[in-house]
DNA sequence: TGACGTGGTATTGAAGTGGTATTAATTTTC
DNA sequence: GAAAATTAATACCACTTCAATACCACGTCA
């Protein structure tokens, strides 16, 4: 480790401020590999020792990679190397939380948003009577303009009064109406694309698309969401972490 | 019994933490059969004793078997090695597991077992020299005499020196050689099938699969296996449950 | 039933970490 | 040339982690 701080010395006689030449140095040590994703950068007090710098001037250059999102820091412990695109995500997230981590930038279009009746497989894994009703959402989740998925949720009536003031984000509005989604289950299958949606995704019929449906329970445990999402293989993947 | 002491001294000088440590030099003993399963590991107060450091330390680092699953400990009574069998299932697991949950009969037809040299991609993923040689495993998997999926596996030649002893659980052999999979990222997308594995899984040209590939890391998180499986969409769906 | 040995937990303190306020020297700007 | 901004140093604060001690609760067995 001691061997590496030599390619970081820095240069006070050309007037580029230290802390920018370390900041660029460093970051590129970062790219280069030299540490690994969640490790932990040697301490703000041993790079001035090493550099023979001030600790204002390090905190400065690690403020800049902290901005760039190469590193995040915890108070009393440590200064650690952010994980690349690669983050598991064994977390219930939205699709634009998701897709923001990645560094698209994601948008919504709403195709319809009903108050209906709901079909029989509803009624059951909901849990609802007979003639209760649902709101049933569906809309286009769009990553830096092209379509990824089309996205389909049922919900209770009860959970979701007024369809036609969701917004954007329905997790959202559910936390506000006190129905969070707190677990879900959610089953990943592999289908063919069929016209209407190849239609709606803009890819041929018959190309092969994720197919995500989740059923999402409340605090008490109620199923109150149900959601198919169809994604585009070529622009998402689904990645989970698993632990013994 | 004491003579294994010397074994498991640590090293003060040294700026990794004690437990951790200690952690990683019980799980080595441990994989080494210095116990048996059920056996009662020495008492948290002699391993303190035998080893000068305090009850704290070595309860923190039995906390870390504790969730490797590699041991269990009952109120007043001891500390015990958990039996083999039951480790490698929690969640990473094999396919024949899953499916015999689910009340199938699973099945492994061998493909193809060969040594050969890695390409490029497995070379980057599974950080090997070039000059590596690696294990290629291919099989089917059948669940009730139906193929469900096609896997191919890659790990380093040094992990598995004879590729043609391995039977039919991949991860049960390299628990035994002491290079067990602690963790793992998947990935999954959907995809069509290719001709070749049409063929292999009885299903037409172009259908839509699940493509799982996956990097299993070891307990020093070095990734040490490489799998992609193929699943016919119609027999399995992966399913996860997602927290917030 | 009691004594003893087991794991479980609360409290503590030292050492190491990042966070922040103050100040001085230098450079930039008008 | 004077005011303002930037750069860098120092000193002190707050939080975490590690490890130690002391005490609590459960099982076992004579």
């Amino acid at each position: 480790m001691d061997s590496r701080w030599t390619a970081l010395q820095l240069d006070e006689s050309v007037n580029t401020p230290l802390y920018l030449q370390l900041a660029r140095k460093l970051a590129e040590a970062i790219n280069a590999g030299w540490w690994q994703a969640d490790e932990a950068l040697p301490s703000e007090r041993s790079l001035c020792d090493a550099l023979a710098i001030s600790r204002v001037t390090a905190r400065k250059a690690l403020d800049i990679l902290l901005e760039q999102g190469l590193i995040s820091r915890r108070h009393g412990s440590g200064t650690f190397i952010t994980p690349k695109l690669e983050q598991p995500l064994s977390r219930l997230n939205g699709f634009s939380e998701v897709l923001k981590a990645k560094g698209f930038k994601p948008e919504s279009q709403w195709l319809s948003r009903v108050r209906t009746t709901p079909t029989t497989e509803e009624i059951i894994k909901l849990g609802l009577s007979p003639n209760a009703e649902v709101c049933r959402l569906k809309r286009k989740r769009l990553a830096d303009g092209v379509v990824m998925a089309i996205e389909i949720s049922t919900l209770p009536a009860s959970c979701l009064p007024d369809p036609l003031r969701v917004d954007s984000s329905l997790y959202a509005h559910l936390d506000s109406t006190g129905h969070s989604v707190v677990r879900a289950l959610q089953h990943v299958r592999a289908i063919n694309a069929t016209p209407e949606l190849a239609e709606l995704a803009g890819i041929p019929v018959g190309e092969a698309m994720l197919m995500m449906s989740r059923i999402g329970f409340d605090a008490a445990n109620n199923a109150i969401e149900l959601t198919d999402t169809y994604c585009r293989n070529d622009y998402y993947d689904f990645v989970a972490e698993l632990k013994r």
